[in-house]
RNA sequence: GCUCCCGUCAUCUAGUGGUCAGGAUCUCCGCCUUUCAAGCGGAAGGUAUCGGUUCGAUUCCGAUCGGGAGUGCCA
């Protein structure tokens, strides 16, 4: 067997959508499972709305998942050009052999009159669909001008094909039209111009969303038109809002930077994407790579889905507890950008690395990381108002004063010396713990809530530990008296 | 209207002609605990409806309802 060629084809008309994650994330899969190879192509036919800037960040986004394409933009390869715009020789030769077989013929109406057409239909049945009435379809003589190239539809039989996902599906030809596939400025259209790359291209396997299920009968005839073999098909479910709409910006994130920019990790993000739509028995998460061994077309799911932001977090979070799925050199690596929006952009990876276990269990962004990273890294912590109203009060002044001496003595300063050391402290001054842990976290993180006291101040270390729970007492000595 | 596609907890999903219909997220309760998490234990929650086939249907078939895609010189 041949090894399998796949593609993923996105329209450079902005951010790099979610759903198109998957669609490249599935293709991606199933080349790099089977050694087959992943194009990437860029369809820019749309002139209106391509832009150079929405192609960089489409390219910079995938870079950003690990998404590796091995032909493409950037990289190169024996099938290029790789995007559609500088392919226009090619759909030419193309349409002119479609003409010369038959296939298809020139079409002299204008656009206007064809609205025109379709205006009156219209007016006069607004339930009737309206075809291209074929008043090209057998004309004689094609001048020169101005025209657009219609591809002569088949109008018997049906067109069938085994879709990976879906199965059997047959479509008649009745109802089909003679589409254009080249407009009159010689950019092809879309069902064209994938068709004639794909061909070009090699491609056996043309894996999308379902929402181009819709565009597979036509394309099939292209296909045998150009007497080009057809490639398999894998439809993918859609991946609707919430509300079932389709899911767009009015629904809150969905270009891949916003979640990167929200600190996700990048393979938690396919975890996620990989899941909607596919399963492999009741596992939920996955590295990588054991995305890439499970991943089948069987295990494909046939219905619509709604995007959960929740479900997606917590996956997020899967990935940033385990040091499998995201090792701490490289949690550190992508938390020191967040660290540095914070203003903290002096803080080094090590730095990071030996303080990351206390919020290992915590985090579920790296933005929540940065966050609660955020005092270790500062001279004094940033107090949070309501904690040093409710623990730095009067009284707890003596006890964090106390606590600082207790610790003081320390011979070591490890976590089991400092909680016994405190225990000791404790018990002799008629204590408990509770007595003095809100007031020392304060003290020392400028929260109410953080990880365990052993390990913050272990990590803070003795000199700023001191000095914090001296401050600590300080402004306890200073609050208001308790009315 | 027409063509094509889909339908298991709120959400992502597993599964089978006979199962207590399983897991995960979310929610709720409890345990643990110096806080917040994490962890552990528990609870709630589903086969869209109606027919048929069958000894037996969530599973097979049909209809209905519901949802989606398209009906462009967009992709």
């Amino acid at each position: 067997m041949t090894k399998p060629r796949l593609r993923f084809a996105p329209s450079p008309t902005g951010y790099l959508h979610i759903g198109g994650v998957r669609t490249a994330l599935f293709n991606w899969l199933w080349a790099r499972k089977t050694g087959g190879t992943f194009v990437l192509r860029i369809e820019d036919t749309d002139r209106e709305r391509s832009t150079d800037a929405s192609r960089e960040i489409i390219l910079e986004s995938l870079r950003w998942l690990g998404l590796s394409w091995d032909e493409g933009p950037g990289v190169g390869g024996a099938h290029g050009p790789y995007m559609q715009t500088e392919r226009l020789a090619i759909y030419k030769e193309h349409t002119d052999r479609l003409i010369a077989s038959g296939h298809a013929f020139r079409c002299y109406c204008t656009k206007e009159e064809l609205d025109a057409q379709r205006e009156a239909l219209k007016k006069r049945d607004p339930k009737a669909q309206f075809k291209y009435p074929g008043t090209c379809r057998d004309r004689r003589g094609e001048p020169d001008e101005r025209h657009v190239v219609r591809f002569k539809a088949p109008r018997d039989g049906a067109v069938t094909y085994v879709d990976k996902v879906f199965g059997e599906v047959t479509t008649p030809n009745v109802e089909n039209q003679d589409f254009v596939i080249m407009r009159s400025d010689g950019v092809p259209l879309y069902n064209f111009g994938a068709v004639v790359d794909d061909v070009t291209m090699g491609i056996t396997l043309v894996a999308r969303g379902r929402d181009h299920m819709i565009n597979t009968p036509p394309q099939i005839l292209l296909y045998q038109a150009l007497g080009a073999p057809v490639p398999e098909f894998a439809h993918l479910p859609m991946m609707l809002a919430p509300n079932g709409e389709r899911l767009s910006k009015r629904h809150g994130a969905v270009s891949v930077t916003e979640y990167r920019d929200k600190g996700y990790a990048p393979a938690a993000v396919l975890n996620y994407l990989a899941r909607f739509g596919w399963s492999f028995g009741d596992q939920e998460i996955f590295s990588r790579d054991e995305l890439v061994q499970a991943f089948s077309w069987e295990a494909c799911g046939r219905g619509d889905g709604k995007f959960d932001d929740k479900k997606f977090l917590s996956i997020d979070h899967e990935h940033l507890k385990s040091e499998r799925l995201l090792p701490a050199s490289d949690y550190a690596e992508s938390v020191l950008p967040f660290l540095a929006q914070r203003g903290l952009s002096g803080v080094t990876k090590e730095a990071v690395t030996r303080a990351l276990y206390t919020v290992r269990e915590r985090a579920r962004t790296f933005v929540e990381a940065a966050d609660m990273l955020d005092y270790f890294f500062r001279d004094a912590p940033v107090m949070d108002e309501k904690a040093q109203k409710k623990f730095l009060v009067k009284d707890a002044a003596a006890r964090l004063r106390g606590l600082r001496d207790a610790l003081a003595g320390a011979d070591e300063w490890t976590e089991a010396a400092l909680e016994a050391r405190a225990n000791a402290h404790l018990e002799a001054a008629g204590l408990q713990i509770k007595d003095v842990a809100q007031p020392a976290r304060v003290a020392l993180t400028g929260r109410s809530a953080s990880p365990g006291l052993y390990q913050v101040l272990f990590v803070l270390g003795r000199d700023a530990s001191l000095a914090r729970l001296s401050r600590g007492a300080e402004i306890a000595d200073a609050s208001a008296s308790p009315a």
